[in-house]
DNA sequence: AACGGAACCTGAAAGC
DNA sequence: TGCTTTCAGGTTCCGT
């Protein structure tokens, strides 16, 4: 969506309200001011990063590019009208012409202030130590593997490391141990290739199956009121599992809420 | 080096 | 009803 409002169109403003989305020490002042008058080259993304190349200010030089990571709470989205007053939970705006002097508002919102907003001139180093893209690159079964040989740590918590793959989080963690069948608290070296082959076609398929599922302009989490809840274990603690019946666990692994069956899941 | 836990934030729901 | 606690699609820092 946000290649569709912000492709062919150039910045006239932009906003941020809060500088707490910004990195420490830099000013709101100084990121409009990188912003404004900046076509829009392309609209790009790896793992949890949005990618927005600009247009150099001179003629055969390098533009600065808008990295933005939604966090846990963060969202982009189109203003009704150009001229709306600030959304519920905006903290930044971006204010665009378009051809035959057609202007439009796409807002970012993020209640919880976890999200990033940066205009560096160079490529975040981050974004450049971004592990391969499942929707990208594809998960190639014995690399990941390999990568999990190097690490005696649980198998949950290197998933969400990003230089392992770039995009999972704690859902997709959770939703392909369940698929795989793999205990989350087994440490990661003790994983075989079988099992790592079951993993990379278990995160695919989640993958797969939410991007299907949002086919709304506007995406809602689950965690929000009224959402409903499409995963097939996250969030269903207590519950049957959806494989063996029995009741399916929670715990808290490496910070974050895990939910698995004791049963099924080795 | 590698790990667990806390910190950063706000809002909504559950608990009392 | 209203105050308190808990928990949340993430990342990073700090101490052990």
């Amino acid at each position: 969506m946000l290649e569709q409002w912000l492709g062919g169109s150039t910045i006239v403003s932009a906003h941020v309200h809060d500088a707490r989305i910004l990195d420490e020490g830099v000013t709101t002042a100084k990121v409009q001011r990188r912003l404004r008058d900046r076509a829009v080259l392309a609209v790009e993304r790896r793992g949890k990063w949005l990618r927005v190349p600009l247009a150099p200010s001179v003629k055969g030089g390098k533009g600065p590019a808008l990295f933005s990571h939604l966090g846990m709470t963060g969202k982009w989205v189109l203003a009704a009208r150009p001229d709306d007053e600030p959304l519920r939970f905006e903290k930044a705006r971006l204010d665009l012409a378009l051809p035959r002097g057609r202007r439009r508002s796409v807002r970012y919102l993020d209640p919880r202030l976890f999200g990033r907003f940066v205009v560096p001139d160079e490529d975040l180093p981050i974004w450049s130590a971004l592990g391969p893209d499942p929707l990208v690159d594809g998960i190639d079964a014995r690399a990941l593997h390999a990568r999990l040989q190097t690490r005696r740590l649980a198998v949950k918590p290197v998933l969400l490391d990003q230089a392992v793959l770039a995009g999972i989080g704690n859902i997709y963690a959770t939703e392909a141990l369940f698929a795989a069948r793999i205990d989350p608290r087994r440490p990661a070296n003790g994983v075989t290739l079988a099992e790592t082959k079951r993993l990379a076609k278990g995160l695919d398929e989640a993958l797969a199956l939410s991007i299907a599922r949002n086919t709304e302009e506007r995406i809602t989490y689950v965690e929000e009121p009224g959402a409903a809840n499409p995963f097939v274990v996250y969030g269903h603690e207590g519950e049957p599992c959806p494989r063996c019946r029995r009741p399916l666990a929670k715990m808290v692994l490496a910070g974050r809420g895990t939910v698995f069956c004791p049963h099924c899941q080795r």
